[in-house]
DNA sequence: ATTAAAATTTAGACAAATCTAAAAATAGGT
DNA sequence: ACCTATTTTTAGATTTGTCTAAATTTTAAT
């Protein structure tokens, strides 16, 4: 399994969402950020290995061998990123990159060591589910914030957006995960939201409030 | 700075203990199970990066620029054996295939937050120095045990077999690093040693003696 | 100083992963 | 059902790191 493998198998599942459907060699393309031509010859290679169906023109799903494979990737990937933020203070905008050289790193030991010397987390600093080593998911019960009604309070628990601008603006607006957030008002003009969160009062964007998962309480 | 570029300037480092001399393309080819030829191709590249002196039928050796870098692998290396072994309980035969892995990662931070964690530790589970960030290396004043005389004794503080078959049989005769040592008897026959160990005796064959060093008392 | 052995380099080939440009297949609108 | 735009695949080239086999240079022994 070649570092270029893994990443092919890791984008196929992300962009199926963890869902079944074919993925399009362009919507490949465009997130690998490689040409249609290289993710064709990919996909015959990974089909040949057993690990995507794949039919010309058809598309490219992940077999359940494939699914595995970048579920143990994920798993990889989301448990370096709480290393580094836990045990190195590493911010949550910094640990992607790193996390992508990390992931690749091959001994199981390893990583179920640093998935014990973590305590078996759940989630990873943005909110994502961290597989666990037989590949099961635990996908939490949210909803983005964008989508909640006025009046509505919960608890900040994910991000959608994990870029480093995006991950840099929550901070310096104090907004973090496990943080309070309770909407105030809604305006219809721009949607923007006026929110209570941790005490304090603020108003964020439609932008904002559509890349933030928030766990509503009942 | 590929991979291979990486374990090209390691190796070099290596055989050349340190010191300036001149390298033949067999000793590399040996030494990174690869064949000559292919150390002749990436002893131009190299020298085109000025990382290498390389004149053809010359021998290769590393301009400061090359030892500069290998010295910054060597030091993620051992680094991460540190870690391994102290954080995640790997005995120190498992610890060096890992960071064969480890040491390529790509991020000044990871490894001086790593280095941090350790408490800025001065060798690695063999006894081999941590190079500094600025690329200083502190060798140990040590002499091979079958270098020294009778009734010496000192404290082990390294192997210079660093392979899982001589360090396993080392745990087995819990002969570990931090041990108090003293020669007893010698046997001219075959060179074997009469030791006293942390209060106990035993008796080492002269190939164990001629792989571990120790530092000798005052 | 000559020459045989050993070491090293060159030349040409290959696999992996990528690209560009051209060809083929599909999809959508009328 | 047809045609056009889009998507996808093919064909051929490129880069990196490797190899084998042949040619060249160095070394060391007589």
């Amino acid at each position: 399994m070649t570092r270029s493998e893994e990443n092919y198998l890791k984008a196929i599942f992300h962009l199926g969402n963890g869902e079944a459907g074919s993925i399009s060699t362009n919507a490949i393309a465009e997130q690998m950020e490689t040409k249609p031509s290289s993710v064709t010859d990919m996909a015959k290679k990974l089909a040949e290995k057993g690990l995507v169906h794949y039919k010309k023109y058809q598309g490219i799903s992940l077999t359940d061998a494939g699914t595995r494979t970048a579920l143990s990737i994920i798993r990889k990937h989301r448990l370096w990123e709480v290393f580094l933020v836990k045990k190195l203070d590493f911010t949550w905008d910094e640990v992607h990159e790193v996390a992508e050289q990390l992931e690749h790193i091959k001994s199981e030991k390893l990583i179920d060591k640093i998935d014990a010397l973590l305590d078996f987390p759940k989630y990873d600093p943005h909110g994502d589910p961290i597989p666990t080593k037989d590949g099961k998911f635990m996908e939490r019960d949210k909803q983005l914030l964008s989508e909640m009604p006025i009046h509505a309070q919960g608890v900040c628990v994910g991000v959608k957006d994990s870029s480093a601008p995006f991950l840099k603006f929550l901070d310096k607006n104090k907004i973090a995960l496990g943080n309070t957030i309770k909407i105030l008002d809604k305006e219809d003009f721009d949607q923007s939201l006026q929110i209570q969160m941790e005490g304090r009062e603020l108003r964020i964007s439609h932008q904002i409030a559509s890349n933030l998962y928030v766990k509503k309480n009942d």
